[in-house]
DNA sequence: GGCCTTTCGGAGAACGATTTCCCACGCTCT
DNA sequence: AGAGCGTGGGAAATCGTTCTCCGAAAGGCC
């Protein structure tokens, strides 16, 4: 009824744990009879090697922490999942630990982890600076990788989606499509995609009509925002609004519907990141589709590949970045 | 550099680990000056604690398992959030399993945290029968706590919303706001949520209007079916549709406008949870709330109490219903 | 036949904390 | 003064694996 142990299944076979081990992790070639007479016993009496024990021994728990802001931003839960999965498929389990947006939680989170022995930690920062101090500090003792957001340059190894060439997809498809009065409503946040993704747009927009640099407000990724910005934007008329994510673009969608604006035939509003209700507002919305599973799975190897390593923080940071896709439906 | 031990705590201030553990724990009375010198070095030399070793002496991780049906569903992550933050308030970390919505998996992934050596698990299964076994087995091996869904009568605690106390707040609204010919939208899976809510619609409404029963449509917890269940429905005119949850609601809604019909003049809709775009759907949907924040921390109770426990399965099992709340918006 | 090389298996030392004994010392009580 | 008791501290067992030595037996080669 207890637990199993090596012993037992030892004293079973009638050899030693060593003997036991070998066989099982099969770490060296051990004689056919024996192998066999120590498995059978090793089924018959239901043996389940104990990993603490295992991680003790061997220094490496098999476990991987995930830091992030907020699991109820709608577009971590299916970054989570693929992730989950792809480390589930490499053989680790998966920590996860919310920081509630809070630098000072993220940093004591990813502390605690490192308390825990977590093999790698997969973060996903909460702030551009204020937590590059905790990321470098865990990058120093385990593999890091920085998941969607950035740090700083050369902090830890890093996957994202290319936010320029996504906002690049969306300018190409709003000048293809005759508009020529963008405006940008983004964050002022200080996340690295907020960054990127504002200055992608003013990039592309300058490229695209020259007169109309400047046409950006900022405020933060909720819908909340996006309502209020449309508020202030809409007296100008302008025949898109690019939205820096897809709550933004819920909110403006709402406050247009309610102004009675029509989208798209007199505005388009576009999102980013495909969140699932990006597909479920009225009219749906045209979006960025990131990744996530490519995101994950990249993550995940990076992991895979630092793990080896005896020093954690050897070698250049690497920085993968993926290239989104634009999701054209009915809003613009 | 590399890992401080009690060992080299105990050599930095002169005496033994055995007391320098003490002194740590506070498991046992230790000489102030000793205690002091032994605090001085531990943090000089920035000792922190090896959970690994801990766990392997202690017999217990402090890890807790959730496996869940789908992370993506978007009830989920709020009540992850929140029995991350409840769990971590009692020391625990979280592993998490996202199963896919498959019993095997689910099975599987079960078996791997108990492998694991978790302390407890918190377990949102799949389906109330297919679940059952996976469930029974890991709850005679740790404290199992269900959460959200049941799984049939004593096989582990569980916490829910109470889904007949929800549906009866949706009926009396309507019944107060004259509607009197409803129609329930809901899930034929074998989810004890759907069952629950479904015989909960079939008791009210019976008492409400002995003319009207088998006005039922049962699909799936999905937009999708929300939108075909109105093309059968609304031919024949009911004035309100009651949804199992809120997808559905989310799918029935945007049916309904795109078949002209007036919500709520015409019909009203509800829905059941408070997913987060639950509030964003256009007209905003009524629906009940569940009390996510009480239900993780009153599953994060139920642990603690049958952790101190020896053997798991002793005692008959608790079942904690909570009460939710009805959120009156525009849709009905 | 002696020597060298494999091959197989066991004994036992880690891994780092907790915890059970056990001893030494100093005090009190008779 | 000797017995008894309480207190502070150390030595070592323990948790269940993994892994490094070591030794024994067997096979090949000259």
């Amino acid at each position: 009824m207890a637990e199993v142990t090596l012993k037992d299944v030892a004293r079973a076979s009638g050899c030693s744990v060593a003997t036991v081990s070998r066989v099982l992790a099969g770490t060296r070639p051990v004689g056919a009879e024996t192998a066999r007479t120590v498995r059978e016993a090793a089924t018959r009496l239901g043996y389940r090697p104990n990993h603490v024990a295992r991680a003790l021994r061997r220094r490496a728990t098999g476990t991987v922490g995930l830091v992030l802001p907020q699991i109820t931003n709608p577009f971590f839960p299916a970054l989570v999942r693929e992730l989950e999965h792809a480390l589930h498929a490499a053989g680790r389990a998966l920590l996860l630990a919310d920081c509630d947006d809070d630098p000072a939680t993220e940093a004591a989170r990813i502390a605690e982890f490192l308390d825990r022995q977590v093999d790698a930690l997969v973060l996903i920062p909460v702030d551009e600076r204020l937590s590059r101090e905790a990321v470098a500090e865990a990058a120093r003792r385990v593999p890091v990788v920085l998941l969607d957001r950035g740090c700083g340059p050369g902090v830890a190894d890093s996957v994202a989606v290319d936010n320029a060439a996504g906002m690049a997809l969306v300018l190409d498809h709003l000048a293809a499509a005759g508009r020529c009065r963008p405006w940008f409503v983004g964050a002022a946040g200080t996340t690295s995609t907020a960054a990127e993704r504002r200055a992608a747009y003013e990039a592309g927009a300058a490229a695209l009509d020259p007169q109309a640099p400047g046409r950006v407000e900022l405020g933060d990724f909720s819908v909340a925002w996006g309502r209020e910005a449309v508020d202030r934007i809409w007296p100008s008329r302008p025949d898109a609004i690019v939205c820096a994510n897809d709550l933004i673009a819920v909110g403006a969608l709402q406050r247009l519907r309610q102004l009675g604006a029509d989208v798209p035939a007199e505005v388009a509003v576009t999102g980013f990141d495909d969140v699932p209700f990006a597909g479920l507002a009225d009219p749906a919305l045209t979006t960025v589709r990131q990744p996530v599973g490519e995101l994950a799975a990249e993550a995940a190897r990076l992991l895979g590949e630092r793990s080896g390593d005896r020093a954690p923080g050897v070698g250049p940071s690497r920085t993968v970045r993926l290239t989104p896709e634009l999701l054209v439906r009915a809003s613009g």
